[in-house]
DNA sequence: TTGTAGGCGTTATCAA
DNA sequence: TTGATAACGCCTACAA
């Protein structure tokens, strides 16, 4: 009842009175078997219930179909709903993923790193952002990185610097007297700090008075809220019976903003309004609807795949990996909700 | 500048004139060496540049180091977290893990699972609930389930019966005049079904007013704030001037509940407690601190992996795998916050 | 302490 | 349309 040993093609070409090399040609190019011959070995792997050992395949022809994945942490959705996507591409591609998390420290990232490749990845998509893009290029293999710095690897990246326009834009657009962006402290070299210039080179052009805080949020909740608080009670104090406009860095701070106010409050005022940043549920499930500028993950993974794969095309059609990495920009989507356009 | 062509153990060995056996020796168990003949070796690789294969390795020991995952989805944090925390024990046990998404039907299930069996996968997780687990003890693998049907095979639960006993005892002991419990319609094969339960027998065993209200949520936040606010109407109607306690089967529907009643009164009236259940980020940052029943994620996480890593060395020493699966039991734990207690 | 030889389960190359 | 044979890169007796 328990066939402990595995069937193997020999096995298989016993039973059939084949070759190993037939029985392979059955799954790699059955159309040059005879009808016969492919019935014949179809009905003998049922007999036999034949299992497929794809390790002895890769070894063999070299080709793992896996693509290395590491992402920093799944706690924010935005990485949760990206490696959701990434994943998700097997549909499409056929690859399967080896996934890391963490980015304690340089040395485990190394690790996870080796691991992968002694695995024979075919390609790497790398999220976390404590090894520069500098010593990943030097793996040379087929690699995107994902919203972190990317000066020597190809990447796909939300144009953060629109969405940062779009953000003082549309707080421009109801009348906001000061504009307002809270972030951390942010690396100039990553993606998300175009958001930042975006904002502010938009008010600048504008003559719009404006105000960038740059706190030590998202550390942990408590702190987000004990930080915005003072914000709050420093803005409310300088900008009395001023309309405040606040763009902020993500949607779960923004949440906290908003709840913050409606707690104070039992609604939000009329001279708050309020823009996050990804679009992701947190600002759809938000006490009021939060507009935010929306980062379209679903393109972000697809490219960054797309973007592997078709390395790893080119490599194996012997064209050398590009020299000068491509660089992918998605559009930013901005989500009017009532955060700032009031009830309908 | 690039050794196109990869290095193995027989280049070192002919460059450090050992065999290959040696070599290998060299990294399964170096002390078998003379030092000298370790140290000729540890810069013959150095200077060859030398990357491990461990493909090679896996078809000639057949350890592949795997363990295949599959989620239903990564929207909910529960499934991210799990997640993260399962694909955290690589630095405990140093298993990869190869992870597919998506419980869409039993046919696409089956092709992951074939893929992953392909890949010589030693264990497996799973967490979605379309494949039987009669259908998944066939496998005849290292396996643990996590809150999904279990009959056939080890898994790892959170004690939801206790839990939704916690749940109406926290509302019983607010001085609730109605108990009332929100859910899904749950199949009762599946672990989440105890909360129901338990919450009801609690009821009964006191003889509390209690009810039951099974609706279609969890499809759409829309869709959920319509059928909440329905159940509201319906409650304040029914139960005028009573408190009433309620308890949703998960962290969002009860944050959506209560930023209704939030939005309605502009604070959250004396005469609702809430409860939700697991204790998500959600339940914190919501804008009321929600009481939760809380699964303790890690250990689930933590536990599975353990139960399958168990089985995978008691499969290798001979030892086969126990007949009657192995149910580990995780208690949930009851947060007390601010949706319950009041402000304090 | 080190080496020889065979095997793991496929695919690739050449023939037939 | 099919086969024989040699890889692929490592591990594991068994020998020395």
């Amino acid at each position: 009842m328990e066939p402990k040993k595995k069937i193997t093609f020999d096995d298989i070409a016993k039973y059939t009175n084949f070759s190993k090399t037939t029985i392979s040609r059955y799954f790699n190019d059955p159309d040059s078997l005879a009808e016969e011959s492919q019935r014949i070995i179809s009905e003998a792997l049922v007999k036999l219930n034949y299992k497929e050992n794809k390790v002895a395949r890769i070894l063999a022809n070299g080709q793992t179909e896996f693509i290395g994945i590491i992402v920093p942490e799944l706690y924010h959705r935005f990485f949760s709903e990206v490696l959701n996507r990434i994943l998700s591409t097997y549909e499409t591609y056929g690859y399967k993923f080896l996934v890391f998390v963490g980015d304690r420290n340089e040395e485990s990232e190394r690790r996870y790193i080796r691991e992968l490749m002694a695995y024979q990845i075919e390609g790497l998509i790398v999220l976390s952002h404590t090894i520069s893009s500098r010593e990943l290029a030097r793996l040379q293999i087929p690699m995107a990185t994902i919203e972190r710095e990317d000066r020597y690897v190809c990447s796909v990246n939300t144009d953060n610097y629109t969405g940062g326009r779009l953000a003082a834009e549309l707080l421009a657009g109801h009348d906001c007297d000061v504009l307002i962006h809270i972030n951390s402290p942010t690396d100039p070299h990553i993606p998300a700090y175009g958001r930042i210039t975006g904002f502010q080179d938009f008010c600048r052009e504008r003559g719009l008075e404006h105000e960038l805080l740059f706190r030590d949020v998202d550390r942990s909740h408590e702190g987000d809220q004990a930080i915005l608080r003072e914000i709050v009670d420093d803005l409310e104090e300088r900008y009395r019976g001023k309309r405040k406009g606040i763009f902020l860095s993500n949607d779960i701070l923004a949440s906290t903003l908003l709840n913050l106010l409606f707690r104070r409050y039992g609604r939000l005022p009329d001279d708050y309004k309020i823009v996050g940043f990804d679009d992701s549920p947190t600002s759809r499930e938000a006490i009021i609807p939060l507009s935010s500028v929306g980062q379209q993950v679903d393109r972000l993974a697809h490219e960054a795949v797309g973007l592997v794969v078709d390395q790893i095309k080119a490599r194996k059609e012997g064209r050398p990996l590009s020299k000068t990495p491509v660089h992918k920009v998605i559009d930013p989507v901005l989500v009017r909700r009532e955060s700032t356009e009031g009830e309908r």
